[in-house]
DNA sequence: TTCACTTTTGCATACGTATTCAAAATATGA
DNA sequence: TCATATTTTGAATACGTATGCAAAAGTGAA
């Protein structure tokens, strides 16, 4: 008993060759209308799929596209992992599912995604070694850093854009008459933070105004525990302007422990526009990413890398929105 | 220029056959320490890597699991995520993930599965046609319900005594003195609600009571929806059971909206213990679902049937605990 | 050294598909 | 109808690896 039916058991069934077989179900080969019903009924009888790695043995393609994330913990990136698992089902392709602790991605990993020959990768708010990137440019396969903005412009990347951004938060809390404000970063080694602050602070140098900085990790506790400290050292601004929601849910539950009111006595700005972000027991005030139209940069330049490789690099950024809840 | 460097082209630098180069990189195989230092050292000469596809090809076997997921909206699967994906690394395994966004999966979906041969499948909070479920079965490839129970008992799954947990919260209630509850549960059609409200309801009945039922959907919106609902009809109970933990958050800010206090007038109870529910904004009383213990049998069962299929079904129930926070 | 035995190696082949090339079938035009 | 152009088909081969089998190399005892 044969365990995999091939596309030879088909062929001899239909009364064709297997080449006829083949063409029937590789996209854009010619066939005639009376084989393709032969084959496809004896394939229906027989039960037959085309082995997707004989396939891609031959072609030396893959419709596999690597993944990586990093810190799916935060609520921001279940929704970016469905959007391109959704996205790139679109186009026939499957995700291989790769998760990092590290901030850099581990080389093991790296292996696994070039054994595998994937057509192409996403990078999410890791970062890898240049010369594991050089890696993958070596063999042709495309590269996009997702939310991180590079410094050297050799690979691909898609971010929201921050530094305007955080410019436009500053000139909010500025039209607001606020002249004490203070940031709540990120992790430090991050583009994301980083841009978010630059934008924020270049604004409001521009109106001579000063303001604090307050070091955290893009975590609820972080930012629970970062608001504590500045409100029991007395150092309490009237804004808080913090690098992502999550982290901005600390800071609420901290001013509301504390007995903080806001938006009265301080006013809180987030970054991402989470889910839980418009949830009645906070009604954060934040800035959204638009993760459709990041997704879809994405995959539009991995698509047409997959189909013609040149290795092309730029530094796509795109505009996100203001969102006015109750917490400003 | 050759674009993909193989074993052959090892093999003549090393001065060794080809069946040499793929003994050292097929783990279980012979080779003696000479030719095998000689074949690593041309190996890395050349950044030679085995071609996975060539492997599955011949072998029929391959090293990625399939994980599909519904859902991941509910903070609750970013950590079965990343646990499995852990979990499967250590085993060699990568993982191909398929989200879904109804109740049942789709074909398209599992035929994705198939084509790619995968060595086996995780399926969480979704099921599948019994048909769909065969096609594996017919293709020895084992399979794991995760997080939920079957009523046929001709498959695999994994979940969480969802029986018992309901009888220990209904014990709980009872203890403190409580007559007047209510359950909210989550989608009606899935076991794990419905387990969660016979091991409630069972209790109570010994005690000769009765209880309120609200059907909810295991969102936060429909927690918040089902309790303002509630209030606003003037049933308010003294306890509510919530069939998990997300749907808890959203009673809880309902009841803080209306102004009920937790627990003095209300008690509530969730599920899961996802991270949130330990946020000092909530507090949340819950039931700790033992993640890893869950995602061990599974990836025990998998292992074992990916070395030799017997295709043994069983339905696995892990004890969890009850998580005492300030919500009752 | 010789012989028997064990370990290691290389050769040849198979896995299931895509693809080239020439042959066959079909369509087109006069 | 025939000759020519076009489309469709089948045979053969290649992709990169694992593996059965026989030959070769190594091991140890007498």
């Amino acid at each position: 008993m044969k365990s995999t039916i091939n596309a030879k058991d088909v062929a001899k069934l239909a009364g064709v060759s297997q080449s006829s077989v083949s063409r029937v179900y590789f996209k854009g080969a010619k066939v005639s209308e009376k084989t393709r019903r032969k084959v496809l009924a004896a394939a229906e009888e027989l039960g037959y799929r085309p082995n997707e790695f004989a396939r891609s043995l031959i072609t030396n393609r893959t419709k596999i596209i690597g993944l990586v994330m990093k810190g799916v913990q935060n609520p921001f990136y279940p929704q970016v992992l469905t959007q391109f698992t959704a996205a790139f089902k679109k186009y026939g392709y499957s995700v291989l599912f790769v998760h990092t602790n590290n901030d850099e991605i581990e080389t093991e990993d790296v292996e696994t995604l070039l054994n595998y020959n994937v057509a192409g990768v996403v990078i999410t708010d890791a970062t890898m070694s240049l010369n594991v990137a050089e890696s993958f440019r070596a063999n042709h396969i495309p590269l996009v850093f997702f939310n991180r903005k590079l410094s050297s412009s050799d690979f691909y990347s898609v971010c929201c854009n921050n530094l305007n951004a955080g410019r436009a938060i500053a000139e909010y809390l500025l039209k607001q008459g606020l002249t004490d404000m203070a940031y709540i970063s990120g992790n430090e080694n991050t583009s994301t933070s980083l841009e978010r602050e630059k934008g924020f602070s270049e604004v409001l140098a521009q109106h001579n105004l000063e303001y604090h900085k307050h070091a955290s990790d893009y975590t609820y506790g972080g930012g629970y525990a970062t608001a504590l400290d500045i409100i029991e050292a007395g150092e309490l601004p009237s804004a808080f302007f913090v690098a992502n929601d999550i982290m901005a849910l600390g800071v609420l539950d901290a001013l509301q422990k504390k007995g903080v009111a806001v938006p009265e006595q301080v006013k809180v700005i987030g970054f991402d526009n989470i889910e839980m972000a418009s949830w009645p027991g906070y009604e954060l005030t934040t800035w959204e990413q638009p993760i459709e139209k990041m997704v879809e940069e994405t995959v539009k330049y991995l698509l047409s890398e997959m189909a013609g490789y040149t290795g092309s690099a730029q530094s796509v950024e795109v505009e996100g929105t203001f969102i006015k809840r109750k917490t400003t």
